[in-house]
DNA sequence: GTGAAAGCGCTAACAG
DNA sequence: CTGTTAGCGCTTTCAC
């Protein structure tokens, strides 16, 4: 198959005897052309299968129409749902997005926004790694005033927009949930990770158990990776704990799955002797047994209303403040697994 | 902050008193540049924070450096790790990957390769939507010598790369398995799809009876989307039959999961009444109890191998043919799901 | 309402 | 080994 030429607006100002400029204006609608001439335009450049060069309109309005995005890891229910969310809402608006993973990693993070910051995206979305602890890799974009937000997982105390759900309001309703279920000793694991929203599930947990008139124990919060395997592992050293909690609190439901896994396997009847609950609604809490108890918050919603805002921010109609904290709902959500009663 | 302005190699040339042809060179490692000048050259580009303009050397080189990727859908673990292999290379050979989901809708699929073609991807990767019946939405990219390959779910008779794994060869061991625990009335549930990938594991599915000296018998093959409710409604049908399969053969581990949920609230026990089988290895088959017997493939690889061809196709350096089949093992998970004795 | 022309930042052919 | 220069295709002032 011979290489097709490709057609510029050159080549249809010739063909209809105007000049480029009235090409351009036609094609981008400027209602400054007649309704004539831009049908001619759009009807030929369709006949001869014009397509917009990209590269030149960029290079001219100084713009790629594309959107970065850095998450943790690109496998997990709740992200690919917060990428289809903002999938759906930056096409609308005729931006690309490139999507990086960190692996939970501050290095990868860095280099993944230097990578998107010479590749001059228009702005950029993130959920903060583990590792990160500052937000000084984001410093280059905020000189050229390229628009940051952080969603799910951001920082307080910065200039970033950040989109994210209560975590403490939706910690301590998970914990005083399983209060109210009779739970004693409610061990809580979570990421071993700086990150404000693991402090924040951490304060949550806390809350419900001071309001209760019970004291957190150190030995009861365990710190590590939230994958599935980190969860058998830390079943395993619960298990082995002189005074075993009844209850667990996990961050995630990964966690608590592999968690769950773990404890059956030793025969602990889960929730009677163990009541556990998770965190995102992910669908394995549905497929695990007992089903897990969690906390759901729309991926899609979060998706949509992080690129929602970096879109108003580019398009220069933004009526948010930057340092803003746009809260999202979250909803409790119980199932057998935290069900003692 | 104020907004800080972009270094252009103008900029670098005017303050090293070189042409800016030296400082393209010396930025592009080009040899013919002394090793002294090139030093200086990246010293400065450094300090004074210069990131080459990616549109102006696209327009001029015609090639945007980027790759697009059509997948049916995100939020599959076997997805993201096609993506996460994919990643890893593009990145490393300097390009970047833009992702779109079909949804399993064959327009969507058309309108996601229009997008990519009008955004002038370099490549394309894709996997195929259940409802792509031909490939002619692809012709306007082979018209324009931009390469095309398809991974896991391609098609056969068509001048495209392929990278795929043996399905008919998997669904016959999978079969074959089944048959040797003693099953007799074996079912199975695929994708309501024209896909040869579904051909092909039913053709290892009808290979295996024959060869046992069964016949396929229509009723036991039922077509679906091949989703959790898919399968607990399957379930369901299944359950209705006079004649009740005694295994199932389900063509992906989420409809399998879906299909042992409902059989279980049925007080079914698997696999002593039916036994069921899936396809991924997806991390829910060793969460669903029992865990499930499935096929495991490395997405990751499959993604490595799809990029890494289209990178040399890109590059000139290619050495296989189009319309090649480029074949990945695959292997047969036994667990607890499909164990009768 | 339309046209002429400059220039976005880079690469590469050509000349030296 | 280095410099000059012509575009790549588009948008956008400034004229008319």
């Amino acid at each position: 198959m011979s290489k097709v030429q490709e057609i510029t607006i050159y080549d249809l100002a010739k063909e209809l005897k105007v000049s480029v400029a009235t090409i351009s204006r036609a094609l981008n609608n400027d209602p400054a052309v007649t309704t004539a001439t831009r049908q001619r335009v759009s009807e030929l450049a369709e006949k001869r299968g014009y397509r917009t060069n990209t590269l030149a309109r960029g290079l001219r309005s100084q713009s790629t129409k594309t959107i970065g995005v850095i998450v943790p890891r690109l496998n997990s229910y709740f992200t690919s749902t917060v990428i289809t969310g903002m999938q759906g809402i930056a096409y609308e608006e005729g931006y690309s997005l490139v999507v990086l993973q960190s692996f939970e990693s501050k290095q990868k993070e860095i280099d993944g926004a230097k990578c998107l910051f010479r590749n001059r995206v228009d702005g950029l979305l993130v959920s903060l790694s583990y590792e990160t602890d500052n937000l000084d890799h984001f410093q280059s974009f905020i000189q050229k005033d390229i628009p940051v937000i952080l969603f799910d997982r951001g920082e307080r105390g910065n200039s970033l927009t950040n989109v994210f759900i209560d975590n403490k309001k939706a910690a301590y309703e998970v914990t005083k949930h399983l209060l109210e279920q009779g739970c004693k000793r409610i061990a809580h694991i979570t990421a071993n990770s700086g990150l404000h929203v693991y402090a924040d599930r951490y304060e949550g947990y806390k809350k419900a158990l001071t309001e209760a008139g019970m004291t957190v124990k150190d030995k009861y919060v365990i710190k590590g990776d939230l994958g599935m395997e980190a969860g058998t592992a830390t079943a395993h050293a619960i298990l082995k704990m002189k005074q075993r909690p009844d209850a667990i609190f996990v961050a995630n439901d990964n966690c608590a799955v592999g968690c769950i896994k773990a404890l059956k396997q030793h025969g602990i009847r889960v929730p009677t002797d163990i009541a556990v609950a998770g965190f995102n609604n992910d669908p394995i809490s549905i497929v695990i047994e007992p089903n897990l108890t969690t906390v759901d918050y729309q991926g899609h919603h979060m998706g949509e209303v992080a690129v929602t805002h970096l879109i108003d921010k580019l398009k220069g109609r933004t009526a948010t403040e930057s340092n803003s904290a746009i809260l999202l709902p979250s909803s409790l959500i119980i199932r057998e697994s935290s069900l003692k009663k």
